[in-house]
RNA sequence: GUGGGUGUAGCUCAGUCAGGUUAGAGCAUCGGAUUGUGGUUCCGAGGGUCGUGGGUUCGAGUCCCAUCAUUCACCCCA
């Protein structure tokens, strides 16, 4: 047989015991936050039925989900069609058309909408308000490049079924606390969907609201001429247009800020209202010394069309790799599967981008306590049956320990130890078991104790 | 979906512009110097359909075409 070359698919990554170290760092952190908020763990399948996924992150959201094809005869559907309708030939030629017909099951593209299907499935399971956390892979069919990937884990917290804005605060708390521990310099960028409404209304172009977020959400990237060439081209007034300028420009400080914000959105009661939750949120976080820089953003947008209150968004000071955390507040996820008037808010971390902010920063703590402590040098038979004991004793003792399975020569075991990086390595060999006695060697001085067992255990712990 | 870059040893790459014996280096691996001592040093070994297919040529890793993979950017997004 033909031997193939080993490959995975692009956009997805092995992680080698270092990187699950550092990953699994990543990941401790974020739990212990969400777990000192009140926020518990759930989990939810790879797949969701395709139903429960289309249509909730726009058409784009759609084009990017992978599609999982029916088992056995997927054509089964399209050949039955055949009979009854002439117009399959066109089903069969177009991938959209054909989609629905040979799969029904899809992988989750985040993990807010299936919590949304879990929360309606499970409500009478679930008190309200619902406070839970979820770190799993998501997938999405885009074009990998730098901080991209196709499968790629968040870090989602939600509330559920509350209305307070104190959640809002919450969540910004824990963004600032979990950067705190990872000693990541980030910048939370706040902002309204409702304020973005408004403004879309007070210019009289409500309709075309996605289009004009979209564009101004560039406006850091493209500059202020590009986005007004992209709210042209998707046929904005001229004059509505002109009247946003001023808006996306406001500049000066919060104090400054919101008033002149009030007093363009004086028209546009949706407006009003998410300036006034902002100033509220704002208000409340000023209390709250946080360690991160927070910003109002009216250019902040965000992609995905069910957030209809604050959204949020944290980037990495200094370094370029896109948002490492994002979120909002959404009013009626839950309504398209059956359970309406449910408002929930909830961020995302991206656990892939931090690990590189990590990783180019050289953030990462000394890993070694994850790793061996202490390794038995493998001598032979009675050897490995003296140690064995002594071996169990050291790890009740909490200290890990490992002995080299095969007594192959001490060079081989010592430079295991030596890539292992495993501080210390025990010599057990006829004069030690004579003597009752352990031979230690210190990896990092090169120097050699002979020590008791219990001494060696009372000094590693001490 | 659109545009650019790159494919040579397990990894990082040189060699490609100007075609010419047997395609190189570093790192990694394995063996030895050293039969109870790693990390340093020295010696040695294994490892290549030069992404794939076709073309030009006396001759192609090198030039041309196609194709695949990968990567960066756009769209969009964590």
């Amino acid at each position: 047989m033909a031997t193939q070359k080993p490959s995975i698919p692009k956009g997805t990554r092995d992680f080698s015991p270092i990187e699950m170290v550092r990953r699994n760092y990543i990941f401790d952190i974020i739990k212990n936050v969400f777990q000192k908020y009140g926020y518990l763990p759930i989990e939810t399948p790879a797949m969701e039925n395709l139903s429960t996924l289309l249509g909730k992150y726009g058409e784009e959201g759609d084009r990017l989900l992978f599609k999982i094809l029916n088992s056995g005869d997927y054509l089964q559907k399209i050949r039955s069609q055949k009979s009854e309708d002439s117009s399959s030939k066109s089903i069969a030629l177009d991938s959209n058309k054909l989609a629905p017909f040979i799969s029904e099951k899809g992988l989750r593209y985040d993990l807010t909408v299936p919590f949304a299907r879990y929360v309606v499935q499970h409500r009478n399971e679930i008190t309200f308000p619902f406070k839970r956390y979820q770190i799993q892979p998501v997938w999405r069919a885009d074009r990998p490049q730098k901080g991209r990937y196709r499968e790629f884990f968040q870090c989602d917290v939600d509330v559920i079924g509350s209305n307070s804005l104190i959640n809002e605060v919450e969540l910004v708390q824990i963004i600032d606390d979990v950067f705190d521990r990872l000693g990541i310099v980030s910048v939370i960028k706040i902002n309204n969907r409702k304020i973005l409404s408004g403004i879309a209304e007070i210019i009289g172009e409500a309709d075309k609201i996605t289009d004009i977020t979209v564009a101004i959400d560039k406006l850091e990237k493209i500059g202020l001429e590009k986005v007004n060439e992209e709210l042209n081209q998707k046929g904005i007034s001229k004059k509505a247009i002109k009247q946003l300028q001023p808006i996306i420009n406001l500049e000066g400080k919060l104090k400054e800020k919101f008033p002149k914000l009030l007093e363009i959105l004086k028209e546009s009661e949706i407006g009003v209202k998410g300036v006034e939750e902002t100033m509220q949120i704002m208000r409340h976080l000023k209390d709250l010394n946080l360690k991160s820089k927070f910003k109002l953003d009216l250019t902040l947008a965000r992609g995905l069309n069910y957030y209809t209150g604050a959204i949020i968004e944290v980037i990495a000071k200094d370094i370029n790799i896109g948002s490492i955390c994002g979120g909002g507040r959404y009013d009626d996820l839950t309504g398209i599967f059956g359970l309406p008037d449910v408002s929930g808010v909830g961020i995302s971390f991206g656990a892939d981008r931090i690990y590189d902010v990590l990783k180019e920063l050289n953030r990462f703590p000394d890993d070694t306590k994850a790793t061996t402590q202490v390794m038995f040098v493998n001598f032979g038979e009675k050897e490995e049956k003296y140690c064995l004991p002594l071996l169990s004793q050291i790890r009740k003792a909490g200290i890990n320990a490992e002995i080299y399975p095969d007594a192959m020569k001490m060079k081989k075991q010592m430079s295991y130890a030596n890539t292992k990086k495993i501080p210390f390595v025990i010599l057990i060999g006829e004069n030690e078991m004579k003597d009752n006695i352990l031979t230690v060697k210190n990896m990092n001085t090169g120097e050699q104790v002979k020590i008791l067992l219990s001494e060696f255990i009372n000094d590693f712990i001490a």
